[in-house]
DNA sequence: TGGATGTGCTTACGGTATATACAGTTGTCT
DNA sequence: AGACAACTGTATATACCGTAAGCACATCCA
C-alpha cells in the first residue's frame, strides 16, 4: 500500500555506460569470480515480474529475490533501475516485427502489419506503455529495429524522411493510445466504476450534451468493431491523400 | 537522487470518495474550526510545485511544506495522492477549449482548434503526460468537457457516435505523443545525448538501412514544419476520406 | 457551559533506490 | 607457489517516499 515504485524520468547519471550496456558493449571482466548472472537475465526476470504483478510490483529486492541474492548484488550487473528497465524494454521488443509476410510494393499491408505487430507486444506486456513514458529515453537496438522497420515499410510512399518520421509518431501514438484504453477497461472492479461514472454523468448530463449524445448512442459500448483497425486506416488514407494530392 | 516518486497506478481504495472530491460533491462540515486549506488549492499548488520542478518534486511533505503545514495535513483534505495527482489534472484542465471563434460548421477547424488548445495545456504543463498516464483515471467535470468539447466538434462529420469517439482517441494519442516528444528535446543534455545516438547509429548503420537513410536525409533535424500540424492534417484527411467513401 | 466534531501535528512503519565499506573468490603475474 | 589485483556478493546506512494511528486543541451547537 506505501511505497510506490518510480517514473523513470530521472536521467540515468551516465547515459554513455547505460547505453553500452543497452548495446552489449562492455568489456567482459577475466579476473575475478565467475558472475552468476547477468543483465540481460536480470531483465528477463523483471520482465517476467512485470508481465505478472505490473512495473510497480519490480523492484530491486523483489528481482534480487528472485535469485535468491540481495538487492545490492544487481548493481553490479545494471548502473541503476533506470537503466533495468531500459533493458527490460529491449528484452521484450527483441522479437522484431515479421513483415515477411507481405506482398513486395503493398506500403498499406506492410505498415499494417507492423503497427499489428506493436500492439501485440503492448497488449502481451502491459508495463510497456509505463515503462516507456519517461523522458529521453535510452534508445537500444532492439527499439531501433522496430523504427527501422516502420521507416522501411513507409519507404515505398514516395514520402520524404521528415513525413516518413511523423507518420511513424503517428502511428506509435495510436498503437500506445489503444493500450491505454485496453489496459483501463480488464481491470477488477471495472463494473463498479464504470457504473459511477455513468451515474455521474446522467445526474450531469447537462453539462456534456455532446458526450451524452455519444454515450446514448453507445459509443463506449464494447461492440466489436476493431479500435486499432479503424485509426489505421484513418491514418493511410491520410498519408494516400498526402501523397497524391501533392507529389 | 534516490526515492522516486510514485507511478499511480494503484487504484484509489475508494473510487466513490476520489469520485466525489473530483465533482465537488462533499458535504461541507460546520462543526470544527475553519480549514484553511481546501482540496483546490492544495491541488493548485503542486500543479504549480509540478510545472516548476516536474511531477517527482510533488511529494506530500513538499506541497505541505509550501503551506507550511506537515504533510499529513493534507490528508484531512485528500484521500491520497492518487486523489490528489487527479485533483491537479483537473485544476489544469479547468481552462475548456475555447472553440468560440471558429466559423460554425467548419468542423476541420473546431476540431484543429481543439487540437491546439489541447497541445498548449500539454506544452504548458509537461507532467501532465505522467500524471494521466495511469491506468483507470479518475475522471472529473474538467476532463469531461474537454471530451465533450471533442465530441461535439466532430458532430457535423455526420459519423456515428463510436466513431467520433475514435476520432477522438487518434487526436489526444497525437497531443500526447507529440508532448513527449518535445519534452524529450528541450531537456538539458540533450546535445550529448544526440551526439552519443548519432555516433551508435553510425556504428551500426548497417542493422538499420532505412534509419539511416532516413537519418541522412534530415528527418530527425528540428526543421521548422509543424509536426502537430501535419499529424492532424492526416487525421483529417483519413476522417475526410470515412465520410465521402462511405456515407 | 459541555460535548461533539473536525483540524493539525507527532510519531512510527514499511517500502523505495542506492552510496559505501567490507569479505570472499578467482584468475594472472612474478 | 605465492602475491596481488580484480571481481562478486553482502551488510549497513542514508535519505527519501506514502500513509496508518493517535493525540492536543479549536470551534460550533445544544
Amino acid at each position: 500500500m506505501a511505497g510506490r515504485s518510480d517514473r523513470e524520468q530521472d536521467r540515468p547519471r551516465d547515459p554513455a555506460a547505460g547505453l553500452a550496456l543497452l548495446w552489449g558493449e562492455q568489456g567482459r571482466p577475466t579476473r575475478g569470480p565467475k558472475p552468476r548472472l547477468s543483465p540481460q537475465r536480470i531483465a528477463a526476470a523483471a520482465a517476467e515480474l512485470a508481465d505478472a504483478e505490473g512495473l510497480d510490483a519490480v523492484s530491486m529486492s523483489r528481482v534480487a529475490g528472485g535469485f535468491g541474492v540481495s538487492a545490492m548484488a544487481l548493481y553490479r550487473y545494471v548502473p541503476g533501475k533506470t537503466e533495468l528497465v531500459a533493458l527490460m524494454v529491449e528484452s521484450v521488443l527483441a522479437e522484431a516485427p515479421d513483415l515477411s509476410r507481405v506482398p513486395e510494393g503493398d506500403w498499406r499491408a506492410a505498415v499494417r502489419e507492423w503497427t499489428r505487430c506493436c500492439a501485440r507486444v503492448y497488449a502481451d506486456h502491459p508495463w510497456l506503455l509505463g515503462a516507456t513514458a519517461m523522458r529521453r529515453q535510452l534508445m537500444g537496438p532492439c527499439q531501433l529495429s522496430w523504427l527501422d522497420a516502420a521507416l522501411a515499410a513507409l519507404e515505398p510512399t514516395g514520402l520524404g524522411a521528415a513525413q516518413r518520421h511523423q507518420v511513424f509518431l503517428l502511428l506509435i501514438g495510436l498503437v500506445r493510445n489503444l493500450a491505454q484504453q485496453l489496459g483501463d477497461h480488464d481491470e477488477e472492479g471495472s463494473e463498479e466504476w464504470d457504473r459511477l461514472s455513468a451515474e455521474l454523468l446522467a445526474r450531469h448530463a447537462d453539462r456534456f450534451p455532446a458526450l451524452a449524445r455519444a454515450v446514448a448512442e453507445g459509443a463506449f459500448e464494447p461492440d466489436g468493431t476493431d479500435a486499432l483497425a479503424f485509426g489505421l486506416d484513418r491514418i493511410l488514407d491520410g498519408v494516400e491523400a498526402l501523397m497524391t494530392g501533392r507529389e
